[in-house]
RNA sequence: CGCGGGGUGGAGCAGUCCGGUAGCUCGUUGGGCUCAUAACCCAAAGGUCGGUGGUUCAAAUCCGCCCCCCGCAACCA
């Protein structure tokens, strides 16, 4: 029987300057979605990939002197570039796709010209604030100042021929829906409330003022204006409206579209409206993710307040950055970043508690045993809550994991650990260690403490792939006990295991003394614009 | 009265739907232990739950008004 598929994908990025640690938030939580289910046994489809045409690119070319496409190329796929980011902090996506791709924009056309001969894509005008020097149009809000926004000159209304979406057609639909799919539900009255119950506009698809776009087909004066291009990209991917890929069969309905709370609109409403058009089953699920705020303030570029999760990553290792982002904040909502609230946190969850329980474990293993248990274990009255929770430890952990809730499924596993620690102190080993009758109790306790261990860190290995194929290592798990399956009995454990005291993963951090070297790294400062 | 989210011990949060001793993590203080990454374990201090008025035997929790913070406000990734 063929296995049950799982698709994810995360927003395509704008490839106009260097990602922030909000992009890498949200990868890394797609990421390790798709590792938790490839571990349960799924087939999973992970797609990722950039969104690069558009007035923005066309402009930052042009000012670097470079064709749009160099000008992508070079951020995308050159050294230190997007691709090279993802690899950094291990993003397991099985697909990669461009919207400059060939196969992508044939695709586009072919859905543009579609729902053109459908009459849900009709010829109108469009009207805006438009900035002659700069050829740009700009909505009300993005003025500053009441001027263009680039260069600070006056805009002044003007209008152009332009194609539109019939969104409006859709709106009904969309209302009885959109409580199906989309999260957190707070979302759904933010859209209910401010666009759907006071009735949708069409919404312009095709502009002839830029050029750095895919071409409608029917009708070359006009591009693609970001909808239809952007959106479309997730079944473009799976082979739809092209040869490149044919498992759109297998893979749709996506499973979940992770994405940030600004595009909540786009996803909630147009890409259903668009999808509804085409007669397209809809996604099971859209989730919109908080955003990481810097010191109460929205991080951007303008604002130079971004951080560089490279900067992170290189300190303090890609499993401890990984594991903050989802430990510390609850996914739905906006979370503050400091990067005191990132040491204090790798300290006491991975240096204290469970580095140390790695460590403490591990050595008694080998100083009372030389490396390897004996077979002759004795139970004790401390054991039944540990085991108890370390068996009950999956239930709790997967019923979060599908929830997207990773905060709360991260905290159930340290409070295993936490109780390990605990245990210790309780059964008291080094006391046990001094005599010899007491050797069969020594070794229960160990062997408890080394299988509580292992599973915790099988739970965890979607969010620290790398540290925790480590740990499993130093505690001796063979392979069959490092599968999903294996956390569900206490005892997988060779009765005979051999440990071995491996580096310290996660050192403990002198906060001080980080903090001052961040402030010196400009982490949490600009990023180079690459213009 | 545009819409949504938030305002809970020093910090970050849970609890608010279905009112009834205010909980967690970190930090602080005191104690314990020595296997371990000065880590671990125990205990304590610390909050009139943004303000105000109301409903109720009882409100962080329900209702009214007000204040503050963040975001969105439509053709902007």
């Amino acid at each position: 029987m063929a296995k049950e598929t799982f698709y994810i994908t995360t927003p395509i990025y704008y490839p106009s300057a260097k990602l922030h640690i909000g992009h890498t938030y949200c990868s890394v939580a797609a990421d390790v979605m798709a590792r938790y289910k490839r571990m349960r046994g799924y087939d999973v489809m992970f797609l990722a990939g950039t969104d690069e045409h558009g007035v923005n690119i066309e402009q930052r070319a042009k000012a670097a002197g470079v064709s749009p496409k160099d000008f992508v190329d070079s951020i995308v796929c050159d050294e230190g570039g997007i691709l090279d980011l993802w690899k950094l902090m291990n993003i397991s996506y099985d697909r990669f796709i461009r919207t400059t791709d060939d196969y992508h924009a044939e695709s586009a056309q072919k859905i543009f010209r579609t729902l053109y001969e459908k009459g849900d894509i009709y010829k109108g005008t469009y009207k805006g604030l438009y900035c002659t020097p700069c050829e740009s149009f700009w909505t009300e809000s993005q003025l500053d100042d009441g001027n263009c926004p680039d260069c600070g000159r006056e805009v002044k209304n003007a209008e152009e021929d332009a194609y539109f979406f019939r969104q409006s057609k859709y709106a009904d639909k969309i209302m009885q829906k959109i409580a199906d799919y989309l999260e957190p539900s707070s979302r759904v009255n933010e859209m209910m409330n401010n666009f759907l119950k006071p009735g949708l506009e069409d919404i312009c698809v095709s502009r002839t003022s830029i050029k750095w776009g895919i071409p409608v087909d029917f009708d070359p004066e006009h591009v693609m204006y970001v909808w239809v291009d952007a959106l479309s990209n997730y079944i473009t991917a799976l082979g739809y409206g092209n040869d490149k890929y044919n498992d759109f069969d297998k893979y749709w309905p996506c499973d979940v579209h992770f994405i940030g709370k600004e595009i909540v609109r786009f996803h909630s409403i147009l890409w259903q409206g668009m999808l509804m058009a085409l007669e397209v089953p809809l996604p099971k699920k859209v989730f919109g993710h908080g955003w990481l705020i810097f010191d109460g303030e929205k991080m951007s570029k303008s604002r130079g307040n971004v951080v560089d999760p490279v900067v992170l990553a290189e300190r303090y290792s890609v499993d401890a950055l990984r594991f903050f982002l989802l430990r510390e904040y609850t996914f739905g909502q906006d979370g503050n970043f400091t990067n005191d609230v990132l040491l204090n946190r790798i300290n006491s969850d991975l240096a204290n508690d469970i580095g140390n329980l790695v460590s403490r474990t591990v050595s008694m293993v080998e100083k009372y045993f030389g490396g390897t248990l004996p077979t002759d274990r004795a139970s004790g009255p401390e054991d039944s809550e540990l085991i108890a929770m370390a068996e009950n430890l999956h239930k709790v952990y997967e019923s979060n994991m599908e929830k997207f809730a990773f905060q709360d499924a991260l905290s159930e596993i340290f409070k295993v650990t936490s109780r390990a620690n605990k245990y210790i102190d309780e059964t008291m080993p080094w006391v046990l260690a001094k005599d010899e009758a007491n050797k069969p109790r020594l070794t229960a306790v160990l062997y408890n403490l080394l299988e509580v261990l292992r599973i915790c860190t099988v739970l965890l290995t979607p969010v620290m792939p790398d540290s925790c194929e480590k740990i499993l290592g130093f505690i001796g798990a063979a392979d069959d006990a490092r599968s999903f399956d294996s956390t569900v009995s206490f005892g997988t454990l060779s009765a005979t295991v051999t440990v071995s005291k491996g580096e310290i993963l996660f050192p403990r951090l002198d906060i001080k003394k980080e903090l001052e070297a961040l402030s010196g790294e400009n982490s949490a400062l600009p990023c180079k614009e690459e213009l």
